[in-house]
DNA sequence: GCCGGAATCCGAATTTCCTTCGGTCGAAGG
DNA sequence: CCTTCGACCGAAGGAAATTCGGATTCCGGC
Protein backbone atom coordinates (compact mmCIF):
# COMPACT_ATOMS: atom_id res chain seq x y z
CA UNK A 1 0.00 0.00 0.00
CA UNK A 2 2.12 2.94 -1.07
CA UNK A 3 1.51 6.13 -2.40
CA UNK A 4 0.51 4.37 -6.01
CA UNK A 5 -1.74 2.37 -4.49
CA UNK A 6 -3.24 5.42 -2.53
CA UNK A 7 -3.28 7.58 -5.90
CA UNK A 8 -5.81 4.62 -7.51
CA UNK A 9 -8.00 4.59 -4.59
CA UNK A 10 -8.34 8.16 -4.59
CA UNK A 11 -9.55 8.29 -7.82
CA UNK A 12 -11.84 4.96 -8.02
CA UNK A 13 -13.66 6.46 -5.32
CA UNK A 14 -14.06 9.82 -7.01
CA UNK A 15 -14.85 7.97 -10.49
CA UNK A 16 -15.36 4.16 -10.45
CA UNK A 17 -15.67 3.78 -14.08
CA UNK A 18 -12.50 5.56 -14.66
CA UNK A 19 -10.83 3.55 -17.78
CA UNK A 20 -7.48 1.77 -16.55
CA UNK A 21 -5.81 4.49 -19.37
CA UNK A 22 -6.86 7.35 -18.53
CA UNK A 23 -6.14 6.28 -14.10
CA UNK A 24 -2.40 5.12 -15.67
CA UNK A 25 -2.21 8.48 -17.45
CA UNK A 26 -3.05 10.14 -14.38
CA UNK A 27 -0.38 8.08 -11.92
CA UNK A 28 2.38 8.41 -14.72
CA UNK A 29 2.36 4.48 -15.28
CA UNK A 30 1.99 2.03 -17.95
CA UNK A 31 -1.45 0.77 -18.10
CA UNK A 32 -0.26 -2.97 -17.57
CA UNK A 33 1.23 -1.82 -14.41
CA UNK A 34 -1.86 -0.16 -13.58
CA UNK A 35 -4.28 -3.03 -14.58
CA UNK A 36 -2.17 -5.40 -12.20
CA UNK A 37 -1.86 -2.84 -9.34
CA UNK A 38 -5.91 -2.05 -9.58
CA UNK A 39 -6.28 -6.08 -9.68
CA UNK A 40 -4.33 -6.58 -6.84
CA UNK A 41 -6.14 -3.84 -4.62
CA UNK A 42 -9.14 -5.89 -5.62
CA UNK A 43 -7.80 -9.03 -4.57
CA UNK A 44 -6.66 -8.32 -1.80
CA UNK A 45 -9.68 -6.61 -0.31
CA UNK A 46 -8.78 -3.00 -0.33
CA UNK A 47 -11.12 -2.45 -2.87
CA UNK A 48 -14.63 -4.28 -1.94
CA UNK A 49 -16.32 -3.42 -5.29
CA UNK A 50 -17.98 -1.06 -7.57
CA UNK A 51 -21.13 0.54 -7.19
CA UNK A 52 -23.45 2.48 -9.41
CA UNK A 53 -24.74 5.32 -6.81
CA UNK A 54 -28.34 5.49 -7.55
CA UNK A 55 -30.69 9.19 -6.98
CA UNK A 56 -33.04 8.22 -4.07
CA UNK A 57 -35.26 10.33 -5.15
CA UNK A 58 -35.49 8.55 -8.43
CA UNK A 59 -36.49 5.51 -6.96
CA UNK A 60 -39.10 6.85 -5.34
CA UNK A 61 -37.88 7.19 -1.96
CA UNK A 62 -38.00 10.88 -0.87
CA UNK A 63 -38.67 10.56 2.94
CA UNK A 64 -35.07 9.19 5.27
CA UNK A 65 -35.37 8.19 8.85
CA UNK A 66 -33.06 6.77 11.34
CA UNK A 67 -34.54 4.29 13.88
CA UNK A 68 -32.62 3.77 16.95
CA UNK A 69 -33.72 0.47 17.85
CA UNK A 70 -33.31 -1.65 21.24
CA UNK A 71 -33.63 -5.49 21.45
CA UNK A 72 -33.53 -8.13 24.23
CA UNK A 73 -32.02 -10.55 24.31
CA UNK A 74 -29.25 -9.01 23.71
CA UNK A 75 -27.57 -12.52 22.33
CA UNK A 76 -25.14 -13.35 20.00
CA UNK A 77 -27.99 -15.30 17.68
CA UNK A 78 -30.82 -12.98 18.43
CA UNK A 79 -28.69 -9.98 17.10
CA UNK A 80 -27.56 -11.77 14.03
CA UNK A 81 -31.21 -12.69 12.98
CA UNK A 82 -32.29 -9.33 13.58
CA UNK A 83 -29.23 -7.56 11.34
CA UNK A 84 -30.11 -10.38 8.67
CA UNK A 85 -33.38 -10.08 8.23
CA UNK A 86 -33.77 -6.07 8.70
CA UNK A 87 -30.69 -5.55 6.36
CA UNK A 88 -32.89 -7.60 3.68
CA UNK A 89 -35.98 -5.26 3.94
CA UNK A 90 -36.13 -2.84 0.64
CA UNK A 91 -36.46 0.00 2.64
CA UNK A 92 -33.52 -0.49 4.86
CA UNK A 93 -30.32 1.50 3.12
CA UNK A 94 -28.22 -0.05 6.16
CA UNK A 95 -27.89 -1.51 9.45
CA UNK A 96 -25.22 0.49 12.83
CA UNK A 97 -24.78 -2.29 15.44
CA UNK A 98 -24.16 0.11 18.26
CA UNK A 99 -22.61 0.09 21.88
CA UNK A 100 -24.71 2.38 24.31
CA UNK A 101 -28.17 2.15 24.68
CA UNK A 102 -29.83 2.34 21.35
CA UNK A 103 -28.41 -1.50 19.99
CA UNK A 104 -28.77 -0.81 16.22
CA UNK A 105 -29.26 2.31 13.93
CA UNK A 106 -31.37 1.82 11.15
CA UNK A 107 -31.58 3.70 8.14
CA UNK A 108 -34.54 3.65 6.53
CA UNK A 109 -36.54 5.09 3.43
CA UNK A 110 -39.66 5.52 2.09
CA UNK A 111 -41.29 7.03 -0.51
CA UNK A 112 -43.53 9.46 1.90
CA UNK A 113 -44.39 9.80 5.06
CA UNK A 114 -47.48 7.43 5.28
CA UNK A 115 -45.12 4.72 3.81
CA UNK A 116 -42.64 5.28 6.52
CA UNK A 117 -45.35 4.84 9.31
CA UNK A 118 -46.68 1.69 8.08
CA UNK A 119 -43.29 0.33 7.17
CA UNK A 120 -42.72 0.88 11.26
CA UNK A 121 -45.57 -0.58 11.78
CA UNK A 122 -45.51 -3.84 9.69
CA UNK A 123 -41.42 -4.38 10.75
CA UNK A 124 -40.73 -2.55 13.95
CA UNK A 125 -44.12 -2.70 16.12
CA UNK A 126 -44.63 -6.08 15.71
CA UNK A 127 -41.22 -7.90 16.37
CA UNK A 128 -41.16 -9.79 19.64
CA UNK A 129 -37.32 -9.13 19.91
CA UNK A 130 -37.77 -5.04 19.72
CA UNK A 131 -38.58 -3.64 22.89
CA UNK A 132 -38.03 -0.15 21.84
CA UNK A 133 -37.47 2.25 18.92
CA UNK A 134 -37.45 5.79 18.91
CA UNK A 135 -37.61 7.28 14.85
CA UNK A 136 -35.84 10.12 13.51
CA UNK A 137 -36.46 11.97 10.23
CA UNK A 138 -33.34 12.23 8.24
CA UNK A 139 -33.40 16.03 6.07
CA UNK A 140 -29.73 15.66 4.39
CA UNK A 141 -27.28 13.06 4.31
CA UNK A 142 -24.05 13.81 3.11
CA UNK A 143 -21.57 12.03 2.16
CA UNK A 144 -17.87 12.08 2.25
CA UNK A 145 -16.44 11.40 -1.28
CA UNK A 146 -12.99 10.57 -0.59
CA UNK A 147 -11.31 8.15 2.12
CA UNK A 148 -7.94 8.73 2.07
CA UNK A 149 -5.78 6.39 4.97
CA UNK A 150 -5.50 8.14 7.23
CA UNK A 151 -1.94 9.02 8.36
CA UNK B 1 -37.79 4.42 -15.89
CA UNK B 2 -39.12 1.36 -17.33
CA UNK B 3 -38.37 -2.07 -16.02
CA UNK B 4 -35.21 -2.32 -18.76
CA UNK B 5 -34.31 1.15 -16.92
CA UNK B 6 -34.57 -0.82 -13.65
CA UNK B 7 -32.75 -3.96 -14.10
CA UNK B 8 -30.05 -1.38 -15.85
CA UNK B 9 -29.75 0.24 -12.00
CA UNK B 10 -29.78 -2.96 -10.47
CA UNK B 11 -27.16 -4.71 -12.05
CA UNK B 12 -24.72 -1.23 -11.72
CA UNK B 13 -25.65 -1.61 -7.96
CA UNK B 14 -24.26 -4.31 -7.77
CA UNK B 15 -20.98 -3.88 -10.29
CA UNK B 16 -20.48 -0.79 -11.53
CA UNK B 17 -17.40 -2.11 -13.33
CA UNK B 18 -19.88 -4.54 -15.61
CA UNK B 19 -19.11 -4.16 -18.68
CA UNK B 20 -21.83 -2.52 -21.58
CA UNK B 21 -22.08 -5.88 -23.57
CA UNK B 22 -22.73 -8.08 -20.36
CA UNK B 23 -24.97 -6.22 -19.20
CA UNK B 24 -26.89 -6.23 -22.58
CA UNK B 25 -26.74 -9.61 -22.53
CA UNK B 26 -28.21 -10.05 -19.17
CA UNK B 27 -30.89 -7.91 -20.22
CA UNK B 28 -31.31 -9.25 -23.72
CA UNK B 29 -31.06 -5.94 -25.44
CA UNK B 30 -28.29 -4.97 -27.47
CA UNK B 31 -24.90 -3.30 -26.41
CA UNK B 32 -25.91 0.10 -28.12
CA UNK B 33 -29.08 0.40 -26.66
CA UNK B 34 -28.00 -0.63 -23.58
CA UNK B 35 -25.06 1.93 -23.92
CA UNK B 36 -28.15 4.57 -24.47
CA UNK B 37 -30.06 3.31 -22.00
CA UNK B 38 -27.41 3.43 -19.24
CA UNK B 39 -26.33 7.03 -20.46
CA UNK B 40 -29.77 8.39 -20.17
CA UNK B 41 -30.21 7.43 -16.62
CA UNK B 42 -26.61 8.99 -15.62
CA UNK B 43 -27.79 12.06 -17.14
CA UNK B 44 -31.20 12.31 -16.40
CA UNK B 45 -28.99 12.00 -12.60
CA UNK B 46 -30.97 8.47 -11.46
CA UNK B 47 -27.17 7.55 -11.73
CA UNK B 48 -25.11 10.02 -10.08
CA UNK B 49 -21.96 8.12 -10.10
CA UNK B 50 -19.57 5.37 -9.58
CA UNK B 51 -17.71 4.63 -6.79
CA UNK B 52 -15.14 1.96 -5.78
CA UNK B 53 -16.39 0.65 -2.52
CA UNK B 54 -13.13 0.48 -0.07
CA UNK B 55 -12.18 -1.47 2.73
CA UNK B 56 -11.82 1.20 6.24
CA UNK B 57 -9.92 -2.08 7.82
CA UNK B 58 -7.50 -1.34 4.75
CA UNK B 59 -7.70 2.25 5.22
CA UNK B 60 -6.24 2.12 7.95
CA UNK B 61 -9.50 2.97 9.96
CA UNK B 62 -10.69 0.43 12.28
CA UNK B 63 -13.03 2.24 14.71
CA UNK B 64 -16.43 3.82 13.59
CA UNK B 65 -18.36 6.17 15.69
CA UNK B 66 -21.77 7.93 15.61
CA UNK B 67 -21.53 11.26 17.07
CA UNK B 68 -25.24 12.83 17.92
CA UNK B 69 -24.37 16.33 17.80
CA UNK B 70 -26.48 19.52 19.07
CA UNK B 71 -25.55 22.80 17.84
CA UNK B 72 -26.69 26.36 18.66
CA UNK B 73 -28.19 28.88 17.32
CA UNK B 74 -30.10 26.55 14.64
CA UNK B 75 -29.96 29.14 11.90
CA UNK B 76 -29.41 28.61 8.28
CA UNK B 77 -26.17 29.48 8.18
CA UNK B 78 -24.67 28.36 11.05
CA UNK B 79 -26.38 24.88 9.95
CA UNK B 80 -24.39 25.07 6.34
CA UNK B 81 -21.02 26.24 7.69
CA UNK B 82 -21.56 23.36 10.19
CA UNK B 83 -22.30 20.47 7.30
CA UNK B 84 -19.40 21.74 5.03
CA UNK B 85 -16.46 22.07 7.09
CA UNK B 86 -17.37 18.70 9.46
CA UNK B 87 -17.91 17.05 5.45
CA UNK B 88 -14.60 18.24 5.24
CA UNK B 89 -12.72 16.37 7.46
CA UNK B 90 -11.10 13.20 6.57
CA UNK B 91 -12.13 11.29 9.46
CA UNK B 92 -16.06 11.95 8.51
CA UNK B 93 -18.14 9.48 6.44
CA UNK B 94 -21.05 11.40 6.67
CA UNK B 95 -23.17 13.32 8.16
CA UNK B 96 -27.10 12.96 8.62
CA UNK B 97 -28.79 16.21 9.36
CA UNK B 98 -31.87 15.47 11.43
CA UNK B 99 -34.90 16.40 13.43
CA UNK B 100 -35.79 15.98 16.81
CA UNK B 101 -33.39 16.28 19.70
CA UNK B 102 -29.56 15.96 17.53
CA UNK B 103 -29.29 18.08 15.06
CA UNK B 104 -26.90 15.77 13.49
CA UNK B 105 -25.02 12.13 13.76
CA UNK B 106 -21.64 12.01 12.05
CA UNK B 107 -20.29 9.08 11.26
CA UNK B 108 -16.41 8.89 11.71
CA UNK B 109 -13.41 6.98 11.75
CA UNK B 110 -10.33 6.67 13.23
CA UNK B 111 -7.07 3.99 13.30
CA UNK B 112 -7.86 3.11 17.06
CA UNK B 113 -9.50 4.53 19.82
CA UNK B 114 -6.72 7.50 21.15
CA UNK B 115 -7.41 9.04 17.94
CA UNK B 116 -11.32 9.17 17.91
CA UNK B 117 -10.74 10.50 21.10
CA UNK B 118 -8.08 13.30 20.10
CA UNK B 119 -10.20 13.93 17.11
CA UNK B 120 -13.48 14.55 18.50
CA UNK B 121 -11.31 16.75 21.54
CA UNK B 122 -10.36 19.26 18.41
CA UNK B 123 -12.63 19.29 16.34
CA UNK B 124 -16.07 18.87 18.46
CA UNK B 125 -15.13 20.42 21.90
CA UNK B 126 -13.47 23.37 20.49
CA UNK B 127 -16.38 24.99 18.12
CA UNK B 128 -18.44 27.35 19.44
CA UNK B 129 -21.68 26.09 17.86
CA UNK B 130 -21.75 22.91 19.36
CA UNK B 131 -23.47 22.95 22.69
CA UNK B 132 -22.91 18.91 22.83
CA UNK B 133 -22.33 15.60 21.71
CA UNK B 134 -22.52 12.05 22.44
CA UNK B 135 -20.35 9.80 20.95
CA UNK B 136 -21.55 5.89 20.20
CA UNK B 137 -19.25 3.63 19.35
CA UNK B 138 -20.39 1.65 15.85
CA UNK B 139 -19.65 -2.07 16.17
CA UNK B 140 -20.55 -3.00 12.73
CA UNK B 141 -21.77 -1.15 9.30
CA UNK B 142 -24.40 -3.44 7.31
CA UNK B 143 -24.83 -1.72 4.29
CA UNK B 144 -27.84 -3.09 1.37
CA UNK B 145 -26.15 -3.38 -1.93
CA UNK B 146 -29.57 -3.37 -3.86
CA UNK B 147 -31.87 -0.66 -3.59
CA UNK B 148 -34.87 -0.80 -6.54
CA UNK B 149 -37.36 1.84 -6.75
CA UNK B 150 -40.35 1.21 -3.69
CA UNK B 151 -43.48 -0.18 -5.87
C1' DG C 1 31.62 -5.69 -3.97
C1' DC C 2 29.31 -9.31 -6.33
C1' DC C 3 25.82 -12.57 -7.36
C1' DG C 4 21.20 -14.69 -7.63
C1' DG C 5 16.41 -14.62 -7.01
C1' DA C 6 12.19 -12.28 -6.62
C1' DA C 7 9.33 -8.61 -7.45
C1' DT C 8 8.00 -4.90 -10.23
C1' DC C 9 7.44 -2.62 -14.31
C1' DC C 10 7.08 -1.88 -19.19
C1' DG C 11 5.73 -2.32 -24.27
C1' DA C 12 3.88 -4.87 -28.04
C1' DA C 13 0.31 -7.98 -29.63
C1' DT C 14 -4.14 -9.94 -29.28
C1' DT C 15 -8.62 -9.95 -27.86
C1' DT C 16 -12.48 -7.63 -26.30
C1' DC C 17 -15.19 -3.72 -25.84
C1' DC C 18 -17.03 1.02 -26.71
C1' DT C 19 -19.17 4.11 -29.68
C1' DT C 20 -21.16 5.89 -33.78
C1' DC C 21 -24.30 5.78 -37.46
C1' DG C 22 -27.46 4.29 -40.83
C1' DG C 23 -31.36 1.60 -41.19
C1' DT C 24 -35.68 -1.16 -39.53
C1' DC C 25 -39.73 -1.74 -37.00
C1' DG C 26 -43.93 -0.48 -34.62
C1' DA C 27 -47.12 2.70 -32.50
C1' DA C 28 -49.69 7.08 -32.58
C1' DG C 29 -51.97 10.45 -35.05
C1' DG C 30 -53.74 12.72 -39.09
C1' DC D 1 -53.31 4.55 -45.74
C1' DC D 2 -49.59 7.48 -44.86
C1' DT D 3 -46.44 10.11 -42.04
C1' DT D 4 -43.84 10.93 -38.12
C1' DC D 5 -41.52 9.87 -34.18
C1' DG D 6 -39.23 7.13 -31.00
C1' DA D 7 -36.90 3.03 -29.76
C1' DC D 8 -34.09 -0.50 -31.08
C1' DC D 9 -30.69 -3.08 -33.66
C1' DG D 10 -26.29 -4.48 -36.23
C1' DA D 11 -22.09 -3.48 -38.53
C1' DA D 12 -17.71 -1.06 -38.49
C1' DG D 13 -13.92 1.65 -36.96
C1' DG D 14 -11.46 3.01 -33.23
C1' DA D 15 -10.13 2.57 -28.46
C1' DA D 16 -9.39 -0.02 -24.40
C1' DA D 17 -8.47 -4.28 -21.70
C1' DT D 18 -5.64 -8.09 -21.10
C1' DT D 19 -1.75 -11.14 -21.78
C1' DC D 20 2.97 -12.16 -21.89
C1' DG D 21 7.90 -12.03 -22.56
C1' DG D 22 11.67 -9.37 -21.40
C1' DA D 23 14.11 -5.51 -18.85
C1' DT D 24 14.98 -3.31 -14.61
C1' DT D 25 15.28 -2.71 -9.76
C1' DC D 26 15.55 -4.27 -5.11
C1' DC D 27 17.35 -6.98 -1.51
C1' DG D 28 19.75 -10.80 1.01
C1' DG D 29 23.50 -13.68 1.22
C1' DC D 30 28.17 -14.57 0.39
Amino acid sequence: MDEVDSAIVHHLQKDGRLSNRALAEKLGIAPSTCLERTRLLRQRGIIEGYRAQVSLRALNRSVQAMVATQIRPLRRDVVAAFEESVTRLPEVVSVYTMAGSDDFLVHVTAQDIDHLHAFLLDQFTNRREIVGFRTSIIYQHLTNPVLDPLP
